[in-house]
DNA sequence: TCTGGGGTCCTAGGACCC
DNA sequence: TCTGGGGTCCTAGGACCC
C-alpha cells in the first residue's frame, strides 16, 4: 500500500507554551530568546508581523521590541520539553505509528485511514491536541514527507483551511507547487537556493521538473531524493523507532568571558557532566571524546579556537571518566592571553551501554562506578540538575549562562506550579 | 554591553592493504 | 620520458534541519 504521511507541527511552539500558562500573553507579540538571552529563537504571529526575523540578535532589535511592547522571554526548555511530551502522547492516541521528528513536530502514518475523510481526521487531531494541551497545531497530509511539509506550511499560512491541508485530495497540485518558493522546500538551504535561483529555478514546481542527471551532479543523492519526493515518489521512510544516536554534545556560550584556565576547567567539567547524564539516559557509552573552545568571533581582539579529539582509555558512561578526559583535552589546547566565549564537549563512537566489554587492564571497580552514577542521577532527578556534582565543576560558576527573563517551570517543579485563584 | 545549541547525512581525499 | 587497481576505513568539511 502506498504510504500516506501527516505532518503535525505545533504553531510557534515555544511562544505557544508560554501562552498556555500565562493567558496575559494572548494576542500580544512574543519572542523567546536563546541562551544568554542572545538571539530570537521563537516568535508569535504578532511578532512575525512586526518583521522580527528568526535568529536575530536581541540587542539589534531592542528599540523595536520596546516600541511595540513585545513580550520578551528567556527560553525555558524544561517547560517546552514537558509540553512536547504531552503533545506527542496525545498524538499517539490517534495513531500509534508516530515518528517524533523534533520537539514540535511528528509524522503520522495514515495508511490505515485512507478510506476516511483525511481532512476531517486532521481537524479532529488538531481540536484534541488544543483541548488536551493548549497547544495549537497544523496538519499537512501528502504522499511523501517532503510534500507533507509543504502541505503543513500552507495549512499554517491559510486561515481559511482551518489548520489542515490535504494534498492527496488537491485537484491542482501544479498550481500549489508553483506558489511555493524553492527556498521554502524542506532540504533546500541558503546555498542550494542560490544555486537553483542562478539556474532560473525559483519554485517547487520547477524543481520537480529538473533533469535527474543534473540534480544528481549538483546536489548529490540528497538532491535527487528531494526531487523524487516532490514528484510523489516516497524516498524518506517512516521511521517509528528512532535510530541510535551517533553523537551527543554539550556546548555553551558563557555568560561572561573566561580568561583563566581554572574557570575553563570548571566550565568543561560541567559540560562533561551534562553530556554524561544524557549518555546514561540514552543507555549508551562513549569511546571517543572531543573538547573545543573558542573566543568571541564577533568581537575585536585576538581570536583563537581549537578542538582536540581523544580516544577514551575505556568505553565508559561514567561522569568521572569523562570529566577526566575532558580536562586532559582542554589543558592541552588552552592558551593564555585570550578571552574565551564558548566551550563544548562532544561524545562519539557511541555503543550500547549493555554491550561494553570489560577491559582486561581496567582495575576500576565498574560495579561501584555504576552504583555511584545511579545514585547521582537519582538525586539530581529528584532535587534538580546539578544538586550533586563533582568538585571540579566549581562552586561559584561566575561564567554560567544566564536567563534573565525565564518563566517558571510550571509543569515540572512543585514550587512553581501555576496557581488558580477562586473568585 | 549585547550574536544559541544540538543534531544528521553525504562527499572527497588520504592512508593503507592486498 | 611514461603512472596499477580496487577496496576499505577514517576524517574533515559542507550542507541542512529544528
Amino acid at each position: 500500500m502506498p504510504p500516506i504521511f501527516a505532518l503535525v507541527d505545533c504553531n510557534n511552539f515555544y511562544a505557544s507554551c508560554e501562552r498556555v500558562f500565562n493567558p496575559m500573553l494572548g494576542g500580544k507579540p512574543i519572542v523567546v530568546l536563546s541562551n544568554n538571552d542572545g538571539c530570537v529563537v521563537a516568535r508569535s504571529n504578532e511578532a512575525k508581523g512586526l518583521g522580527i526575523g528568526m535568529g536575530v540578535p536581541e540587542f539589534q532589535i531592542r528599540p523595536l521590541l520596546r516600541t511595540h511592547r513585545v513580550q520578551v522571554l528567556s527560553s525555558n526548555y524544561t517547560l517546552y520539553g514537558d509540553m512536547s511530551q504531552r503533545v506527542m502522547e496525545t498524538l499517539e492516541q490517534f495513531c500509534p505509528d508516530l515518528e517524533i521528528y523534533s520537539i514540535d513536530e511528528a509524522f503520522l502514518s495514515l495508511v490505515g485511514f485512507a478510506q476516511r475523510d483525511l481532512t476531517e481526521h486532521g481537524r479532529q487531531i488538531r481540536r484534541t491536541v488544543k483541548q488536551w494541551t493548549g497547544i495549537p497545531v497544523s496538519v499537512g497530509i501528502a504522499k511523501t514527507k517532503t510534500l507533507a511539509k509543504i502541505a503543513n506550511r500552507i495549512a499554517k499560512r491559510t486561515p481559511d483551511l482551518g489548520g489542515v491541508f490535504d494534498l492527496l485530495g488537491c485537484s491542482d497540485l501544479e498550481t500549489v507547487l508553483g506558489r511555493v518558493a524553492v527556498e521554502d522546500v524542506w532540504g533546500i538551504g541558503r546555498n542550494h537556493a542560490r544555486l537553483l535561483n542562478q539556474q532560473g529555478i525559483t519554485t517547487a514546481l520547477q524543481l520537480r521538473g529538473v533533469d535527474d542527471q543534473w540534480i544528481r551532479k549538483r546536489m548529490g543523492i540528497v538532491g535527487l531524493r528531494l526531487v523524487m519526493e516532490l514528484r510523489g515518489v516516497s524516498c524518506l521512510d517512516f521511521e517509528q523507532c528512532p535510530a541510535p544516536k551517533q553523537s551527543l554534545s554539550c556546548s555553551r556560550a558563557f555568560g561572561t568571558l573566561i580568561h583563566t584556565l581554572a574557570e575553563m576547567e570548571e566550565a568543561v567539567s560541567v559540560y562533561a557532566s551534562r553530556v554524561a547524564e544524557k549518555l546514561r539516559r540514552e543507555r549508551l557509552a562513549a569511546t571517543v571524546l572531543t573538547v573545543c573552545l573558542t573566543t568571541n568571533e564577533f568581537k575585536e581582539g585576538p581570536q583563537y579556537s581549537n578542538a582536540l579529539t581523544l580516544k577514551l582509555p575505556i568505553v565508559t558512561d561514567s561522569t568521572a571518566d569523562l570529566i577526566k578526559s575532558a580536562l586532559q583535552g582542554i589543558r592541552a589546547i588552552y592558551r593564555d592571553g585570550y578571552l574565551y566565549k564558548k566551550a563544548g564537549v562532544l561524545l562519539t563512537g557511541l555503543v550500547p551501554a549493555s554491550q561494553t566489554q570489560a577491559d582486561l587492564f581496567d582495575y576500576q571497580d565498574r560495579g561501584k562506578s555504576k552504583r555511584l552514577m545511579s545514585a547521582l542521577d537519582a538525586v539530581n532527578d529528584r532535587w534538580g540538575g546539578g544538586t550533586l556534582h563533582y568538585a571540579s565543576s566549581g562552586l561559584t560558576r561566575e561564567w554560567k549562562t544566564h536567563f534573565h527573563r525565564r518563566s517558571p517551570a510550571y509543569t515540572t517543579h512543585w514550587d512553581e506550579l501555576p496557581l488558580v485563584q477562586a473568585k
